[in-house]
Formats: C-alpha cells, sequence, structure tokens
DNA sequence: GTGAAAGCGCTAACAA
DNA sequence: TTGTTAGCGCTTTCAC
C-alpha cells in the first residue's frame, strides 16, 4: 500500500493524504478522520527512501563502531549503548545504521556515510587519545556526538562521556583506605581515552595517598579473557604480589578472577577486586554479599542521552555543542567495612 | 556531487555515467575510464535513498535483536555475529539496520520494516520456542535468515545454528569421564532455543552415563552475573554439592566463578568449569593453562555465513531455505589429563 | 480545505 | 555507443 493507491482508496489528492497524516493543520477534523482510519486499516507506511528522497533527510543516525584487532570480542557495551540509543530513534521515526568498520578504512567510512546521504548524522565511538575524527567530521559537516572525550581537540564538539578518571580516582581510593597498597591496573588499550583517563585516575589516587606507582602491575592490552589471566598470573607470581584489582571490562575479569582462583586465593577475601565496566562492581570480603549490577544502566542512559543530543543538534544545526559527563555508580560505601592492612598470604601454584 | 552534476562536469549524459558506473557492457572503454576517473576525484557517491527508489531495493539487511527484560545485558554474542555479517554487507555494498525490539511490539518491527521498504530482508535473532516470527514473515514475504532454529515450526525455512545440543553433550560427557557425577548446569531461559537444546544435551549425556537428573543443580534464567552467583551459592550450600559447573555464557560465568572463589574452593581445581558461549572453554586442573578463547569466533563466522545465505535468497527468492549447523569450536582434547573420581572438599563459607 | 504539478537523485526502457 | 524520457513514492510550492 502506498500513497497513491492510499489517495485513490479515498477519492482525494495524494497531497491532501500525506497532509493529514503528517499533522498540517489545514486539513478538516473529518477528512483526517477519515484518512487516519484508512491508513491504519491498511496499515500504510510511507516509504523511507521516498520520504527521504523528497525531504533532504535520511531519518537514519550512523553508528560506527571500530574495530582494531581480529582477537578482540566486540566491546559489549556497545550494545548496550546502542540499546539506549535505539529507543529515542523509533521513537522519533529515526533508523540505526551500524558500521563496523576496521580501523584503516575507518576514515572513508565516515565520508561515504554522508556523500551517500545515507545517515543525517552519527555516533562515534570509541574515541582515541590522537583522533583526527573531529576534524574530519567538522570539515565534511556531518553532524556528530562522541561517546567519550577526545582530549588532544581544539575545536569544540559535542560529546556525552562517564567520568572515567574520577571512577578509578575514587575506586583506587577506596581500597587504598581499606589497607591496601599493592594495586594492580589491568586496563584497555591507553591509546583508547577511556583507558587513558582511567589511568590518570589510578595514578592520581595513589600519587595522592603517597604510594608508588609500580609499572610492574599495570597492563594495557585489548579487552580479553586472556589479557586478564595472564597479565594476573604473571603479577601474582611477584615476591610482593598484589592484593587488589582494578579492571577495565568485565572480559577482562573472567580472566583475572580465572588467575586469582587458580592461585589459590580467594577473590574478594585474600584479594579485593574492582571491575569497572562503566558501573563500577566491587568485590571484597566485608560485603555480605558484593555488589555486582553489570546492567551496564549508565551506559544505556548513556546511549539514550546521546541519541538524544545528536537528533537536537540535527534539529537545529546553530546549537552550541553539548556535551554531559555521567558519574559512574558504585554502590559500595555503606558496605565496606572496617579498615585493615592487607597482608600477603601464601600463593600456592 | 550527485549524478547530474557529474554528468554535466563530463558533457555526458546522466544515463551514460550512470551506466559507466554499474558497470554495463555498452559503455566504451575510454569514456568508462573517464567517468570513473572524474567520479573518484569528485569522490563521487549514488545516494542511496535515490538507488533504492528507482531499484525498488532497500539495498539494507535488518537485524532485530529482542529484548526481553530490563535487568538483562544485550548479549555480546549479538555483537560479534554482527560484526561478522556486517564484514559480508559492506562488501556488497548492503547497509545494516539494527533494531532492538522489546518483546510486545516485535511483530510490528517486523511489519513496519517491511512496509516502509527499509530493508531487503531481515535476519531473526534469539528464535523461541515456541515462536510465531516464522509464520510471520513468511506471511509478509520478507525474506529471513534466523540465526537458530525454531523447533515447532512446520514450516521451511533457512537458517544457522550452533549445535547446542552436541556441545552441550560432548561437554558433559567430558566431565563424566573426569569422573564427575553431580554436574550443575547454569542456562539461560529456556523458553530460548539455544538454552533448550543445551539442555538436552545436558540431559542425553546424564542420562546416557546412567546419572541421576537433579533439578536442585539447574538453573535457567537471564544471562546476568547475579544469576550465576546466585544460583552457584545456593548449590554450593547444598550437602552434595556439585563438583563440575557447565555454564551458559561467559558473564554468567563471572558470578560463578566469584561464588566459587568464594566458598573457597578453586575453580579447574575443586571444581571443574564449562563456559559455552558459542565457543566452549574448558577450566580443569589438568590443563597445563586453561583453554580460553572467548574470541567467539564460531559465532562472527556464523554472521558471515548467515549474511551470506540472505544475500543469496535475495538475488534469488525461488531458492529452497538453505541451513548450516555449525559445531562448537572445543579445543582440549589432548590436554585433559587421566580420569579420576571426584571428591567433594569441604567448603568454606 | 483541496488539488495539480514539479522535483528529490537515481535507473531503465526505448530511441537514435 | 549514447541520449531522451518516464518513473520509483513521497513532499511541497503554488493555485484554486
Amino acid at each position: 500500500m502506498n500513497l497513491k493507491e492510499l489517495a485513490e482508496l479515498l477519492e482525494l489528492s495524494q497531497t491532501t493524504v500525506s497532509r493529514a497524516l503528517n499533522g498540517y493543520p489545514e486539513v478538516s477534523e473529518s477528512t483526517r478522520e477519515r484518512v487516519q482510519q484508512m491508513a491504519r486499516q491498511h496499515k500504510y507506511r510511507p516509504n523511507t527512501r521516498a520520504t527521504g528522497l523528497a525531504t533532504g533527510k535520511a531519518m537514519a543516525i550512523g553508528h560506527v563502531i571500530p574495530v582494531y584487532s581480529k582477537n578482540e570480542v566486540v566491546n559489549p557495551v556497545f550494545g548496550e549503548f546502542i540499546a539506549g540509543a535505539s529507543q529515542v530513534y523509533s521513537a522519533k521515526g529515526y533508523e540505526l545504521l551500524l558500521t563496523v568498520a576496521d580501523s584503516e578504512n575507518e576514515q572513508d567510512t565516515y565520508r561515504n556515510l554522508a556523500a551517500k546521504g545515507a545517515v543525517d548524522g552519527v555516533i562515534v565511538h570509541a574515541p582515541q587519545v590522537e583522533d583526527a575524527r573531529v576534524a574530519l567530521l567538522r570539515e565534511i559537516g556531518l553532524p556528530f556526538v562522541i561517546h567519550g572525550r577526545v582530549p588532544t581537540s581544539e575545536l569544540d564538539y559535542s560529546w556525552i562521556d562517564i567520568n572515567n578518571r574520577r571512577a578509578f580516582s575514587q575506586a583506587t581510593k577506596l581500597l587504598i583506605d581499606l589497607g591496601h597498597e599493592r594495586i594492580a591496573l589491568i586496563n584497555g588499550l591507553e591509546m583508547l581515552t577511556f583507558a587513558d583517563s582511567r589511568k590518570r585516575g589510578y595514578s592520581e589516587a595513589m600519587n595522592a595517598a603517597g604510594l608508588k606507582i609500580d609499572p610492574t602491575i599495570m597492563t594495557s592490552d585489548e579487552l580479553t579473557e586472556g589479557h586478564g589471566y595472564h597479565a594476573t598470573r604473571n603479577m601474582l607470581k611477584l615476591e610482593n604480589y598484589p592484593t587488589a584489582f582494578l579492571v577495565s571490562s568485565y572480559i577482562v575479569a573472567l580472566g583475572v578472577q580465572r588467575a586469582i582462583s587458580q592461585a589459590g586465593l580467594r577473590m574478594g577475601d585474600d584479594v579485593s577486586v574492582i571491575i569497572h565496566d562503566d558501573d563500577l562492581s566491587f568485590f571484597h570480603n566485608n560485603d555480605p554479599e558484593p555488589q555486582f549490577t553489570a546492567t551496564h544502566s549508565s551506559v544505556r542512559e548513556a546511549g539514550v542521552m546521546a541519541a538524544q543530543m545528536l537528533l537536537n543538534i540535527i534539529d537545529d544545526p546553530s546549537l552550541a555543542p553539548m556535551n554531559q559527563l555521567l558519574e559512574a555508580r558504585l554502590t559500595i560505601g555503606a558496605s565496606t567495612g572496617p579498615v585493615k592492612k592487607k597482608r600477603q598470604r601464601h600463593v600456592t601454584r
């Protein structure tokens, strides 16, 4: 069923039907009713391509997710973020175009998207410390919102981010307050801003407490189980191995847990562990039942907000860049018990 | 830059330019060269909407991922699957339209997608044991491939699936051969076919070995960390708690690990654990270094194959339904040591 | 309040 | 080998 057929059925012109359906005021209430009724009855849906062609709008938003390595699992946070954004799009009649780009042809990806007229704007994922995309997108004039920030950019742009620095600084401080002095950092690739920020937060808290930052208990690599496992395994072989672990991403945490368990240590007892995957999860023996959300609810929310932001910008391109910094949820506090000095236990291997 | 401008620049008709670019044979080589050269130079990309409108094809594939609950994290396997499919699409000039549908309005989602002409076909994710979508899609005539199977459907349809039944039967048998008798099954929602199949595989192997199937060490719930944690915690309180765990999804495994560790048991030593997330991972003390890929490489591959399948069907709708059953990768074998009877160790709580 | 007609950017008969 | 023309399904000016 297309507009022409619907119009013939109603014995009206396409124009009137179109107007009735799109809420133009000049249509009489009676015909509007009639048109809407008939449209519903015949399950009429305007053809996206035609509408897009006629209006010059694509009614679609592109999400570009870069894949940096063949080993790495697509980060689950993308899924959550997109689930959030998707809600907003379908409410506003937009579609979501997903592109998985390997880092080489990523520039082309954005160019193509714009030139083909496939999208009205894009959400940029996984920004890097040095990221050329801000300049690129500005150049091609495609509206965008970055999920994350680009610290090196002098250009203004819209972004939404989780306060990774603060989350890691708080988490580190918490561990320090609990008596830990050897705190391992199992981080993502530090060329990516989220990992860079987390490292800063960690370092900040360590410095503030006058603790030594020891590169031998810090790793930066892909977010894989293997990374977590090998890193932790090696660290637990050290004379003075870490008594606490700060882990980026729960995929990595799976490996960390495995190595801890294998070494005969108990997670949350011999070793405290905090996992940060935009939400924070804390494992410690003083918790009657350690907190773990793993709902990624912050990320989903970030997706919603980013989508709204982008649609606003598309509506009114003259808008000044917007941004939003979300705090990570860390629901411990009350459940953390008395501070006591951590002692290392013999590691069985 | 659009076709008209490009044609004017070249002092040719739009037709010729279009033909030259689309590889029609009747264009002379010299003009074709000239056209391609100019197009490249001006970064010309045909407008998708216009092309779609003119050809009646959307040049887009829809992926619909259902979300059954607010708690559940979007299953990471979707990400992998889509990453695989995406490769194929971009190679063939297709776009990927992602829709996240909550189970209620899912029927509408497919209807809309078809009526709007937004996609040429869809990939259906997360099929249920009783799934109305096969009939629905057949009715609206939208080409589709199911990622999974619908056991109750009498209609023929195209699908690609991982042999979940076999994977779980093998995994269970392996654990039995190692001397385990109390094997827990931490499963997904059994209304979903993947979980249903896994349960069948498990039961099959248990029955074959003459072992009792005990519902108190089997759970079926959402794929969350909390599910794994609580299920395992409760089971470890049992008099004769399980000595082995078979876990659907590594998100859940994270919780299983946590509970094991908390109980003072060692994973892969006191307790064997197999995680199945389309690839299998086995943790057992006889492995010098327990296998874990967590690359989801099977799923990514499945995505590639599903996409190819769907594009073939779209090319030639008269094609008979195709299907493909992939075996899960379980790379243990050599590393599994001698079979010995498992003994339960005292659980500290 | 309603309709005729042009046009969005492309493809594809049909002509030349 | 190239060009003319109509048309894909919709929106939107302009006229009535």
